[in-house]
Parts: structure tokens; sequence; C-alpha cells
DNA sequence: GATAATACATTGATAATCTACGTAAAGATA
DNA sequence: TATCTTTACGTAGATTATCAATGTATTATC
């Protein structure tokens, strides 16, 4: 399951600035409550991403004085979530042919 | 990239009996041509899901007298199958709300 | 004052991955 | 007949990934 830590991170930086525990609920709520992540599971994740240079942080302050480590995708990243898309896509084009079912379903 | 091995082994599988050279083709094939696995990284993967049960193996002889072993899908194996599919999905739904795409694309 | 939720982190055991290498036979080509 | 390609299996071992378990600390709620 783990595997598609990497894309599905990378996409939801994509969409802007984000920390981990909102990671974690994102994931959650967008899966509708089926992918449920660990936070231990997770922040090594993005510190492998960003010691590969996908991503990047910075420590902000909260509205109500909390500390987080908010992170953003970098050029770099960008380059490598198209070259993971691209490789989602094929798996799931070929696991479409043998299933015989429409992409939706 | 691998870790779509198991599911799409499993996939090919439950179309019927096949042999790691075959399944290394079959994959080709299906993808157009873009995924292409090294013998060295499937046979492992094949030994892991007989081990586990997912998979089972005879030798025979083919018509050319060649040896082959021959892997099938277990009872197990098309449950796990089934988990499988239902994990990809998931991410697979995910991901598609991410990306703002049709399935298909 | 206690509990739940928020928010980060590391450690370490287990498992997965993949390259590199090895064997061998059949078929094609020169 | 010698060589190359394709078919067909395998293992070893280094590297990497995974995840549960555990730890710290603050804020919000009850």
């Amino acid at each position: 399951m783990a595997a598609s830590t990497k894309p599905l991170i990378l996409s939801i930086l994509k969409e802007g600035k984000s920390y981990g525990y909102l990671i974690i609920q994102k994931v959650k709520d967008l899966s509708g409550g089926i992918l449920e992540w660990s936070d231990g599971m997770l922040y090594p994740v993005l510190h492998r991403l960003e010691k590969e240079g996908y991503i990047e942080s910075e420590w902000m302050i909260s509205e109500n004085g909390r500390k987080r480590k908010y992170y953003s995708i970098t050029e770099q990243g960008k380059l490598e979530l198209i070259a993971e898309k691209e490789d989602w896509l094929s798996v799931q084009a070929v696991l479409v042919k043998l299933w015989g079912i429409l992409p939706t379903e």
C-alpha cells in the first residue's frame, strides 16, 4: 500500500504547501476514510523526499501558536511527479486490460 | 515501479497458467513495451508469492523439449488479488482526484 | 485536571527491491 | 562449426523501503 506514498505526497504538495499531520488528513479525506496513514510511516518518507530534493521544508507558526513544518514541492519534485504519473498510468493501463473493467469501476 | 509486481503477476495468472519468461513478455506486450521487467527481478517475487501460498508451480516440458516452471494462482491468491485490487483502486481514485483527470487520460 | 487531538521525531526489526552474476539449452546466422 | 541471440531458470547480497513502537510536547476540550 505504501508504495503509493511518493506520488500521493508529491501530488498533494503540488496543490500547495502542507505539513505532515495535514497530509495524513487529506489522504484520509480524499479516500473517504479508506487510506489511513500513520505518522510514523509518513515522516520518514517526507525526510527522504526532502533529502532527495523533491520537496523542501520550513518551520512556521500557525495562528494558534503551534509549530508546523511546512513542505512544498521543488521544481525537481514536479519533474519527478510527472515521471511518477507516467509510471502509474502505465501500470494502471495494464491492470485495466487484465481486469477487463472501465477505469472508473 | 516494482510495487506493482504483485497485482500484475496475480492478475496474469488468474487468466491461466504461465511461466516466468512468458510473464515478462506479457507485461511488456500489454504495456506496449513500456514495462520491461528483468528476470532477476521477477523470479524472487514468484518464489515469494509461492512461499506465501498465493501461487503454486509445477515443472512441465514444452513442445520443443524445454523445461518450464508453470505457475498458477491458488484460491488464496484469488482472494489476495481481490484485496490488492481494492487497494489499488483506492489509491487510483485519490490520484485521479488530485490530478484532475479522467481515469482514461 | 484529565483526555483527546495536534504535531513533530527516531529507532530498529523486517521485508522488498534490483543489480549483478551464474547455468544451460535451443535456435539462428554467418 | 563457431558464434550470437533467445529462451528459461536460478541465487547472492547490497541497498532501500516499510511500519510498528516509542518518545516528546503543546493545544483544545470536557
